[in-house]
DNA sequence: GGGACAGTGTTTTTT
DNA sequence: ACACTGTCCC
């Protein structure tokens, strides 16, 4: 497949010869056709959820190969996810056929790959360099610091790892960044470490997945030649989730873009929910300026929600001020009003939604078009509970992938030393696993002798051998390990892969350790890992296998039989269902007090921007809720329900809470949002002090004391009380453990016995 | 080299 | 609460 794109050779001769056949026209709106039909030059579309995007971009592919005289690889398309490269691939040879999958289309990294490993030398690595995880980069980076005699209790190396994926994320390099004030970390040394850490990089001959951007953009900016053979070559280019870029993804389409200057990019600037992995909106924002003469063209018919769930998230997604803004309509029905409550605490609200998933199974709904989106992944943890007593079938989407499992990575480590003698983190990682007696002292023997002769850690282990530096055990451990490692690479291009793996693992002992492992998880490992020889079997060669799993560490969510969707809001954006509840609507919680506290207002946009991501994935029936009460880390915490909720317009909400448990207003001075002070943020200072203005009056009436009989502890309705968290206030009602309270700054609340002291 | 213990940090996630 | 890391000691 590789070399069938090498420039210079293919046909130069003429478009596609069969008739046209447009019927990928029919039924476009206005919006879409004009967006299809904007061939040339600078296009931007703002599809806004559910308007047919990727529709659109389909067709426009097909248009382009039936109207002008370009080959399919002479198109570029990218994507950010597998899934949607995949799907786009799909749906495109579904309309113009085979020639689909010569079109340049793929992921970001996938495409940065394809063109490092064709020009690697001149970047100063090999082509079949290695691609690291976020784990190795951790663990390399580690290394760096304890070498580096860096406190990794005060500058942890995630710390590290974010301040310079954040650097390539911006297209900087190394030497782009000495004496940047951009970060104090470690007294300033962060790039100091950056640039070790490249050194580290290349001298495994390993990229991580910054580099497959960063790289790529080095390698135009330093070879104009190279940089004009794909400007003249990609004729047209389709990006997909613009608002996701980043600055080096941006500069890299700038750079390609230039010659033919047929660039469309497509998304939605009220959907970029990754500004904290480095995503710019700017680059939506700013598409104008930066291609002088574009066209814009808004999507705005919705054709996936009732007017009630796209009213709820139009109104909610208003209260943003960043935004280019677009006005979604849609022409189908009301539906239901989107349904709106308050509950006791977490496993009230998975209990109450548990329920409802049951009624509309009863109706006639099925599992599968039904999800629940949370903000963070604990949260699914309620439900799974709730669902697996009552017997609901769900799946959790996310989470820990396959190839992320550590006995998966062990034997992945062996196949990376296989293929790529250099990759000095893979050689660590299994040198001494299963235990074969070589400790810290073998490798740091080893180290020296590679340091002394500038070898990897896998060559100098073979060096020590020969020149006898081991003795006894580890001699003995070192020296079958090393023959090991030269049947497997002899065998390597002989046997197929997944014969190889079954004698990598064999061989290695690493099979047995599980075998002889009696614990409880030993038996799912083993599973894994036979699953794993199948899997390897699907490639042609070890190296593309490898290529595979880094790049594609694919979510294999079974689609098969009918069950509930677990997810976080993140990993729901690009999907539909009919129902969807959103859980968690709390202050704190969503908005995510970490983001308020690390990037306050335009974190609270991006939060926003979340929860309409949210809204508008239901189709029918949308269902919001938050919790007064919740455990998080173990500990109980009361919460006020979310701002967003204050925000959602009345006319399309059905409140179902219980009276006392929600209100809107209840948020005073002293407490809740005391950690966030952001200067910039006067229009979410208004909105608070009209909050804290509304609980005073809110107070007045509602703290008027009706005695009852003692109770044993003293808490009795009428007492004073006194609550971590929301203050002095008396006993309203009481029910068992039960308490509901009006508090003087925090308004009436529901509490738990056991939160409050007699004051 | 492994087991016991203390300490720590718990948003989101793709490539 | 809980899981994961690092450290200490045998």
């Amino acid at each position: 497949m590789e070399d069938r794109f090498d420039i210079g050779s293919f046909d130069e001769t003429g478009a596609t010869s069969a008739p046209a056949d447009f019927g990928y026209l029919d039924g476009l709106n206005d919006g879409q056709r004009a967006a299809v039909e904007a061939l040339d030059g600078p296009v931007l579309v703002l599809a806004g959820a559910g308007t047919g995007k990727t529709r659109v971009l389909i067709s426009r592919l097909a248009h382009i190969l039936n109207l002008r005289n370009v080959r399919p690889w002479e198109i570029l398309a990218v994507t950010f996810t597998n899934k949607a490269a995949a799907e786009m691939q799909e749906r495109t040879a579904n309309i113009i056929g085979p020639q689909a999958v010569e079109i340049k289309l793929g992921t970001f990294h996938s495409i940065g790959v394809w063109l490092l490993r064709r020009h690697a030398e001149l970047i100063g690595i090999d082509r079949n360099f290695t691609i690291l995880d976020t784990d190795d980069q951790l663990r390399l980076l580690k290394q760096i610091m304890t070498e580096e005699g860096i406190d990794q209790k005060r500058w942890p190396p995630r710390g590290l790892a974010a301040i310079i994926d954040r650097w390539k994320d911006k297209g900087l390099r190394a030497d782009q960044v000495q004496g940047a004030n951009s970060s104090d970390f470690a007294h300033g040394k962060a790039a100091a470490l950056y640039a070790l850490y490249q050194e580290r990089l290349s001298a495994q001959n390993a990229c991580d997945f910054g580099d497959l951007l960063l790289h790529v953009l080095t390698l135009f900016q330093r070879n104009p030649d190279i940089l004009s053979l794909y400007q003249n070559r990609f004729k047209y280019i389709l990006v997909d989730e613009y608002q996701d870029t980043n600055v080096a993804q941006y500069l890299l389409l700038r750079l390609l873009a230039q010659t033919h200057r047929n660039i469309c990019c497509v998304g939605d600037d009220d959907q970029s929910i990754y500004g904290w992995r480095g995503a710019e909106v700017g680059n939506i924002l700013k598409f104008e300026d930066d291609f002088p003469g574009a066209r814009v063209i808004r999507l705005e018919r919705n054709y996936r929600s009732t007017s009630h769930i796209l009213g709820a998230a139009s109104g909610l997604i208003a209260h943003n001020e960043s935004r280019l803004g677009k006005t979604l309509f849609t022409e189908g029905n009301d539906g239901e009003l989107v349904v709106l409550n308050g509950l006791w605490d977490g496993q009230n609200e998975a209990r109450w939604i548990a329920d409802e998933i049951e009624n509309m199974q009863r109706k006639g709904k099925s599992l599968q078009d039904m999800a629940i989106l949370v903000r963070a992944s604990f949260q699914t943890r309620d439900f799974e509970e709730c669902f697996l007593s009552m017997g609901i079938k769900y799946r959790v989407i996310g989470g820990l992938r396959f190839y992320e499992r550590r006995e998966i990575r062990d034997v992945l480590a062996y196949l990376r030393v296989i293929n790529q003698p250099e990759d000095d983190l893979a050689f660590e990682r299994i040198y001494n696993l299963p235990k074969r007696g070589l400790g810290e002292k073998a490798l740091e023997k080893l180290r020296e002798v590679g340091r002394a002769e500038n070898l990897s850690l896998s060559r100098a282990a073979k060096l020590a051998v020969e020149k006898g530096l081991f003795k006894g055990k580890p001699l003995a451990a070192l020296k079958d390990l090393m023959t090991c490692f030269d049947d497997w690479r002899a065998q390597k291009d002989l046997i197929p892969p997944d014969e190889l793996v079954e004698a990598v693992l064999e061989d290695s002992g690493y099979f047995e350790m599980w075998r002889q492992d009696k614990s409880l998880e030993a038996e799912g490992k083993r599973e894994n890992l036979k699953e794993l020889i199948p899997a390897v079997g699907e490639y042609e060669s070890l190296a593309q296998f490898l290529e595979h799993v880094s790049l594609v560490m694919e979510n294999n969510a079974d689609n098969s039989s009918d069950m509930v969707s677990l997810m976080t809001l993140h990993s729901a954006k690009g999907l539909e269902y009919d129902v969807v509840f959103l859980p968690g609507w709390e202050e704190g919680l969503f908005p995510h007090q970490r983001a308020l506290d690390e990037n306050g207002l335009k974190a609270l946009e991006e939060e926003r921007r979340l929860a309409y991501v949210g809204i508008t994935r239901a189709k029918e029936r949308c269902y919001i809720s938050h919790a007064s009460n919740r455990r998080i880390h173990g500990q109980w915490q009361s919460s006020l329900p979310s701002r967003f909720i204050d925000e959602l317009p009345r006319e399309h909400i059905a409140d179902q809470s219980e009276q006392g448990l929600y209100n809107t207003t209840r948020r005073s001075e002293g407490f809740s949002h005391t950690s966030w002070r952001n200067p910039d943020s006067s229009h979410l200072a208004e909105v608070l002090d009209n909050r804290a203005r509304a609980n005073e009056k809110l107070i007045d009436n509602s703290t008027k004391p009706v005695v009852k009989a003692a109770d044993e502890d003293g808490l009795a309705v009428g007492s004073r009380i006194f609550h971590q968290k929301f203050g002095y206030g008396r006993i309203v009602r009481k029910d068992g453990p039960k308490l509901e309270i009006a508090f003087e700054k925090a308004g009436v609340k529901k509490v738990m016995e056991n939160f409050v002291q007699a004051a």
